[in-house]
DNA sequence: CTTTTCATGGTACAGCCGTATCAAATTGAT
DNA sequence: ATCAATTTGATACGGCTGTACCATGAAAAG
């Protein structure tokens, strides 16, 4: 047989390419001979690994999830060295805000993607909700810890808290996108909604 | 001279046409052929009263911005006869979530507007800021007037009460359009966060 | 060797896009 | 009525897009 070559290293390489010119010049302006040009091959090279450009966006999409994924992960297990839970919450919701080049690509190809299904069904029945649903078990998941330890204040329902802080992120998030305001603002106003959750200070009470 | 017609008011049907058509199939997919047979005029007729696609992609997210600004602007109005502050503070965060058709369009183009302009210097140079700032200074106003008259936690600050609110709304809006959750849920968590915010004696609440 | 099968390249094609061009109506002032 | 400004209409053009087609290079198997 002839030189076998990984197709799965080769296809993440060209979306890898996607996701480069897709973040510099809008995933809407994206066409496959900018793909091909930015991974250095031929137009049907990209034809042969992707057949059509739909399942190079679907696959790309796929990735750049992924991606995002392992970023955050990485970034909250790094935390969880820190024995505060609020440490790890926090590492959970900063990650997601589009502070460097990397997360600012991430959201700005997220939201397109997010845009284009509303009306392509082909997007829309990828697994657009499943990732977000993730999130939101796992922020609840490390709510509902905190307080079991006694961390929360009280009353809070982990479940909405998880839902309300990742709405507002996210809304920081695009805010941040479109420059309306900075990084460091979203993030203070992230750090003063967790300071209204982690309630842990004016606590007098010592018996 | 010939027939004489009011430039301004077809430019405005025709740009309703376009947001008619884009908030059916996606901005993306709008040509100018499609915004002329929406609005049954000929596509000529579209160039003769936008020179250029893009002129008329801007004056759409004008006329865009202008409407549901009217609409977020009649509901508080109307909500102001209720004499509860947070009756008007309800009110205005309520009309920023696509609950409807008309506010779901909305959504839908304004954050395609948005993500369009991050790698669009025509279009970030529109007034994009401007309008997110308008609604946060609004809401800041409400949140002190409410202030004044006591019915806030203690220690609220109304400015970043007032971003935080806007940035849930926004991202509450966005996980509504792309269906992780209903309309209803995205309220209920907004009327929660109300509850936190407007936190006096147990007013009677009515509804 | 040859053969077979994968991998790559070049290029052509049909279609759509925004825009420009050429005409023709319509209508108010002279 | 005549003229000319204004508004509408049909169509052509160049460019770009995604995709298909045909060919060739390379390397393992016979």
């Amino acid at each position: 047989m002839p030189k076998r070559v990984d197709h799965t290293q080769r296809r993440i390489e060209i979306a890898e390419a996607l996701i480069r010119v897709a973040g510099r010049r809008g995933l809407h302006a994206v066409g496959m001979r900018d793909v091909a040009a930015e991974a250095d091959v031929s137009l049907r090279l990209v034809q042969y690994y992707f057949e059509t450009k739909e399942k190079l966006l679907l696959f790309g999409l796929q990735l750049l999830a992924e991606r995002f994924g392992e970023r955050v992960a990485a970034r909250v297990t790094a935390a969880e060295a820190d024995p505060s839970p609020r440490a790890t919450v926090e590492a959970l919701l900063m990650a997601a805000l589009p502070t460097d080049e990397e997360s600012r690509t991430f959201h700005l190809l997220y939201t397109s993607y997010a845009v284009l299904a509303v009306t392509d069904q082909a997007l829309a029945a990828q697994p657009f909700v499943r990732d977000p649903d993730a999130a939101e078990d796992a922020l609840t998941k490390l709510l509902r810890q905190a307080q079991g330890a006694g961390l929360l204040s009280p009353g809070a329902n982990p479940r909405l808290e998880a839902v309300t802080l990742l709405a507002m992120s996210a809304g920081l998030g695009t805010s941040v996108l479109v420059g309306q305001r900075g990084p460091e603002a979203a993030a203070e106003v992230l750090h003063h909604q967790l300071d209204r959750i982690f309630q842990e200070s004016d606590h007098s009470s010592r018996m």
